[in-house]
DNA sequence: ACTCTTACTGACCCAAGAGTCAGCAAGCAG
DNA sequence: CTGCTTGCTGACTCTTGGGTCAGTAAGAGT
């Protein structure tokens, strides 16, 4: 009676499932109470294997917010450039679609992740501002210039501070993040707040509700 | 020849001064990575005294939470509810101020362990939400509501959702806690969203800049 | 089928830090 | 001055969890 083999050599494949099951258990428990063991267990593995490919559980750390972060905001800063709809129809549809998307993300996990572990990791916070934040808030400062080249909208303080663009979704996350999804609306918060937003940009005044 | 005691006996001051030392010390280094040894150094406290008044860490977690909290709140909503000045000269002086504060305030670091912690802690989230979340909000409809009942406002969105109004000084909170207070201008920030705001809100349309 | 490389395991080690407790001494009462 | 209460100390225990390593077996090569 030949057993079947307790495991399978798959040196290929190893770090991306462990990164994805650290990224759960990170997600689930913050870097401080995710034991590594518990992600060994999840990405099926020993404990002693994932030292084989992540030297320490902070290296772990980095790699998890590298491979999370960078495809997100590659596709929608693309979007964000491209001449393919007018900037209200970006706002109003891709963009408040990733908004309201936002507090499910990966990306809120990681905002979470950097408010908890940030100042015990000064250089991972440099790359999330690089590849994240800053890039972001150069998209949306894009756009709205966009907008005023095109006739589209007028000039106004946004295009100083796109930080007032994300705030009501930053807001949603962290609402989402402490209080369980129960207490605020969100879709609805995300839906305002592109009212007032496009009413404000507007070139020809308020219109009416 | 005598020497001074080596410690007096004030069972009186004792629960403040650790409370105030946890403060610190959580503020500076969150929840997990404080020890309570560093917390009983800083308050000048043995240990095993510190377990007197505590019977756990996060005992103590607690009381910090709500000795810090409650004060701060209450001198804002009262002063937004008053009549004293018009709900516009309220919001361009003390909501203004107000916000350009928060990122320094304990507030701020309260935040930062709603999230890193709100999970663990159920029963202080729902105490948080009680005693400053839900009662800053309430304040702000009542704010608006009337300045809409004294002719100065126009109904808009954020009688719905004075979440909004908070958001870019929550989100300035943010930023500083991340990125350590150099990326971004706060105070530009904050004014450059009141005056938005204002905008939004008056009754007569847009005004110039 | 036999060998050899190496991906992989899991029992182990050890530091860190939460929580305990027997005893010490401040300082009031008589 | 003496005794007694109790606020206070700090050395101790014990658990938790990050990190190691000697050994095991998958599975390719011959």
């Amino acid at each position: 009676m030949s057993t079947s083999p307790r495991y399978q050599r798959r040196k290929e494949d190893r770090p991306a499932e462990i990164t994805a099951a650290a990224f759960e258990t990170f997600a689930e428990k913050g870097y401080a109470n995710a034991k590594v063991a518990d992600v060994a267990r999840r990405a099926g593995v020993s404990k002693g294997l994932l030292y084989v490919y992540f030297k320490t559980k902070e290296e772990l750390f980095k790699a998890v917010v590298r491979s999370v972060v960078i495809p997100r905001v590659n596709a929608l800063t693309e979007a964000a450039v491209s001449d393919a709809e007018s900037a209200e129809a970006f706002i109003r549809g891709p963009l408040r679609q990733f908004m309201k998307a936002l507090p499910g993300s990966p990306i809120a996990i990681v905002i979470k992740l950097m408010i908890t572990e940030g100042s015990r990791h000064p250089d991972l916070v440099d790359f999330y501002w690089d590849n994240v934040a800053s890039r972001g808030l150069d998209a949306l400062r894009a756009l709205i210039a966009r907008g005023v080249r095109g006739g589209e909208f007028r000039e106004t303080r946004y295009s100083e501070y796109p930080h007032l663009i994300m705030a009501p979704a930053v807001v949603a996350v962290l609402f989402e993040l402490i209080f369980k999804n129960q207490r605020v609306n969100s879709d609805e918060l995300i839906d305002s707040h592109i009212d007032i937003l496009l009413e404000n940009l507007s070139v020809s005044g308020r219109a009416e509700t």
